[in-house]
DNA sequence: TTCAACTTGTGACAAAAGTCACTCTTTTCT
DNA sequence: AGAAAAGAGTGACTTTTGTCACAAGTTGAA
């Protein structure tokens, strides 16, 4: 009756699932549930009471400001986990970030509890973190470096073409307005980059989608 | 003969030297070594040896820039270890990062291989890692919501701050250029905003030197 | 002490980003 | 079809940041 769990964890963790016992003991306490875009999965200040494994489907995880406005930090796709949710799930505090579904959805759920034993009992489960851990550092960086040396119009491009690459399929269906709620800045000056980026050859508008180049 | 470095271990890692066995794994595989600031000790594009764990001093982590800048990623005090060095190692690529030291250091140096051998072995190893995983996606991240939401008047004002904590002194020896240099502006644009904070009586201006208050 | 190097101040201007106000287009709903 | 809502375009203006040029203050070594 396990055996789709199973399967799903050898096809999308295979770091883990190599490993016969510790694949054993994760089917034994984890649960597949299932979300649909939109849903805010974890929000600040929530305490963490397990942590997520991304079967399918696309999450972003936001930070949030203290008027209102919000900033992507990064993506959490198939095979990755919440790494803001396994620091703050060690340490007992509350979530310092927001999770939402942006592609529907299949989420392995490990509870916190489980999750630290299987840390002390497995290395394969500390690699797979560091693993996780590192490629995320790797995107904040780059971030804060597009943010401190390069215009809005960079920082606009590579959101443009993380999510193409990310949702698989250079047509977005997006409007300029959520753009400019994920990059913390106004409808307005995104619609002129935008204009810019099209003018440049790099994208090409249409009414609610965008198709990115290159 | 290594009662010092068992001194400095339990002193400054408690959370790793209450294992006995670990502490004594430790003193066997590693050596205290001793940097003067301005020394370069991690180079972007040099592959990790060694993990280093701060005993005392300070260091700053920059990440650089194509065109020749550089911005402060965070810093490395005692008690702390660089994270992007242990990230870096695990997955056996070069450092993404340049570390310098900042006030004269000695370090506990531990040579790579021990380090994956150990976080094997004592989930204490793995409890601390995540432990400073977690402060420093905490700075990014805050880094993140500065450069997005925030002038850069509050930028310099954070930066003084945090040096100011870190160098346990509000008397900072610095020049504006330096300031600059950190936070990947200029120098016209650094001293104007401190101008404006004297003005607001949050710092005290003096040739080569910033008193910062609060 | 005197000069050179370093540090800071500042005016003038340019570029980037944000704000406001309003229009126009496209989509959706009844 | 027709109206409302959502999405997008755009001019005019402000604020912030960066750039250039050059003056002036400070420090330290010869």
């Amino acid at each position: 009756m396990n055996s789709t769990v199973d399967q799903l964890l050898s096809n999308h963790f295979p770091s883990l699932a190599k490993f016969p016992e510790l694949r054993d003991e994760m089917l034994a306490i984890s649960q597949i549930h299932t979300f649909n875009a939109g849903d805010v999965i974890l929000r600040e200040g929530q305490y963490i009471k397990v942590i997520p494994l991304l079967i399918s489907g696309l999450l972003k995880v936001y930070k949030e400001d203290l008027n209102g406005g919000e900033v992507l930090l990064y993506y959490i796709k198939s095979g990755e986990s919440c790494v803001m949710s396994i620091t703050a799930m060690m340490k007992g505090i509350q979530s310092p970030v927001k999770g939402i579904v942006e592609e529907n959805a299949e989420i392995l759920v490990v509870p916190a509890e489980a999750a630290i034993s299987i840390a002390k009992k497995y290395p394969a489960w500390n690699t797979f973190m560091y693993d996780l851990f590192s490629s995320k550092y790797d995107e904040l960086i780059h971030m804060i470096t597009t943010l401190t040396f390069e215009n809005k119009d960079v920082l606009v491009h590579e959101y443009l073409q993380n999510e193409a690459k990310l949702k698989g399929g250079n047509t977005l269906k997006i409007t300029h307005q959520k753009i400019a709620k994920d990059l913390g800045s106004t409808r307005e000056v995104v619609s002129r980059i935008l204009k810019k980026l099209e003018h440049n050859g790099q994208v090409k508008l249409r009414q609610g989608e965008i198709e990115v180049f290159e």
